[in-house]
RNA sequence: AGACAGGUGGCCGAGCGGUUGAAGGCGCACGCCUGGAACGCGUGUAUAGUUAACGCUAUCGAGGGUUCGAAUCCCUUCCUGUCUGCCA
């Protein structure tokens, strides 16, 4: 969530930062009326309590003392009507004003590109060159089909369109590229975690997926518990209404889950091949910073990524999301496109955000400064998406006759 | 899933209708003491909202109710423990 404060002391600042996501000024004035509104209507409900607390307290006293209460209790009757309703007030001011607040994307830094789509994010550079092929490099659904690596149609069956199966030496390099991610992310001081694959509807507002963006989610039925849609959720969420240490920080944190997305916004886009599923696997990489040097630990998970990509011999590209691409959470977000020789072009591999403190604010994480209590800053990163990875291996690595190579790199893990 | 017992501050633990944001202890911080430390003594030690400030409001798992007044009584719910059932 926006910090409400700052976007009353500094409206026209914050009104022109949230423009960059297409936010409405009209939006914010709204939301900074209703803001005041809950101020007002809180302060009312607070002095009638308190007029009633101290009644109260002299309602005990007569009582102790034998003396006559007939008129005090005439007197705090009638307030406590005068209370109930200025009550009634002060709780819808704070719906009204929370169902608006959550619904608010994050400032984008000061640094973000302007623009209103993936057309206007800023490549930064290019990493690897791809390679050049002396015959037609297939697309990997052809490639997962004439090796028997991917079955769309079993997939289909046991579940519903956007699955699928991974079959024998496809099935073992799915398995060892998470461990191959995972490895890498701990050697760079990250601890490995294996959460839960269902978490609750408050974790899921903590990090911004809900209240609105429940569409996109698939939930439990008769339970008040969602499928995750990516790790961020359950690592970020890992210090939920927490207070850390100055000195615990940066806690770096990665896992392995299966992501589920109802892709509510995507028909038809990517429904040939893997590239779009509601099921998929990620290795995730989420840090909790202190604010002053979350600039910093961005900077290592970016690279972090890119180096995995490297290690792989995969060839891809760092782009910088222009304002209008950023997600709802992010303040600044690097994507890493990987090389398909196959679609012949540059797909999306991994996202690396830095939220500053938005989710901190929404999930209440927070560090001891001092005798102060401060909201941290979230960042989350895959590194990397599996099934893509998988993609981009078998497009990359492949042979004229449909074989496919497997990266040096992975061959231990095989 | 069923039965019973519980959920109080960083931790342990008292309170079971009134001035209790909450005794006592532990821990922690600071000061005194010491050559330095331990011991001892003293002081302090939750969070959030609101206010220029004094202060005011909220919070004893969560939500609702009874009452002038709830940590204390009632209901719902979540969680923990123990036993039974089931299961990897």
């Amino acid at each position: 969530m926006i910090d409400l404060k700052y976007l009353q002391n500094n409206f026209d600042e914050a009104s022109a930062r949230l423009q960059k996501k297409g936010v409405e000024s009209n939006t914010l004035e709204n939301l900074q009326s209703l803001f005041i509104q809950l101020k007002e209507a809180n302060a009312a409900f607070e002095n009638a309590r308190a007029e009633q607390n101290s009644m109260s307290k002299l309602f005990g006293q007569y009582k102790q003392e034998g003396k006559d209460i007939a008129e005090l209790k005439a007197k705090v009757d009638a307030n406590k009507e005068v209370m109930a309703e200025l009550q009634e007030k002060a709780r819808e001011a704070e719906e009204a004003l929370y169902t608006v607040a959550l619904a608010i994307p994050n400032f984008p830094d000061e640094g973000v590109p302007e623009g209103k789509d993936e057309e206007e994010n800023v490549e930064l550079r290019k990493v690897l060159e791809p390679r050049s092929f002396d015959f037609e490099p297939k697309e990997h659904w052809e490639l997962g089909e004439k090796n028997g690596w991917i079955d769309f149609e079993r997939g289909v069956k046991l579940a519903k369109s956007r699955f699928s199966v991974l079959r024998g030496e496809a099935a073992r390099l799915e398995r060892a590229l998470i461990n191959f991610f995972l490895d890498t992310n701990r050697a760079k001081g990250f601890e490995e975690l294996c959460v839960p694959f269902l978490n609750n509807a408050a974790m899921l507002q903590g990090t911004g997926q809900l209240p609105k963006f429940g569409d996109d989610l698939f939930k439990i039925e008769d339970e008040a518990l969602y499928l995750i849609p990516t790790a961020e959720v359950p690592l970020t969420n890992m210090y939920h209404d927490e207070i850390l240490s100055e000195k615990e920080l940066p806690v770096l944190m990665t896992g392995y889950t299966p992501c589920f997305r109802k892709e509510a916004g995507s028909a038809g886009r990517d429904t040939r091949g893997m590239i779009r599923q509601h099921q998929f696997d990620k290795v995730e990489m989420v840090a909790i910073a202190h604010p002053d040097k979350s600039d910093e630990v961005f900077e290592m998970m970016v690279q972090n990524a890119s180096d995995i990509l490297t290690a792989l011999g995969l060839p891809h590209r760092v782009v910088e999301l222009c304002g209008g691409d950023l997600g709802f959470s992010a303040a600044k977000t690097i994507d890493l496109e990987v090389w398909l020789p196959g679609q012949n072009k540059y797909r999306e591999i991994s996202s690396i955000s830095n939220t500053r403190d938005f989710q901190a604010r929404r999930a209440k994480i927070r560090f001891k400064d001092g005798k102060q209590n401060r909201f941290v800053h979230t960042l989350n990163g895959s590194s990397l998406a599996v099934g893509r990875t998988l993609i981009a291996i078998m497009e990359n690595y492949q042979n004229a006759d449909g074989t496919i190579a497997i990266p040096t790199v992975l061959q231990r893990y095989m």
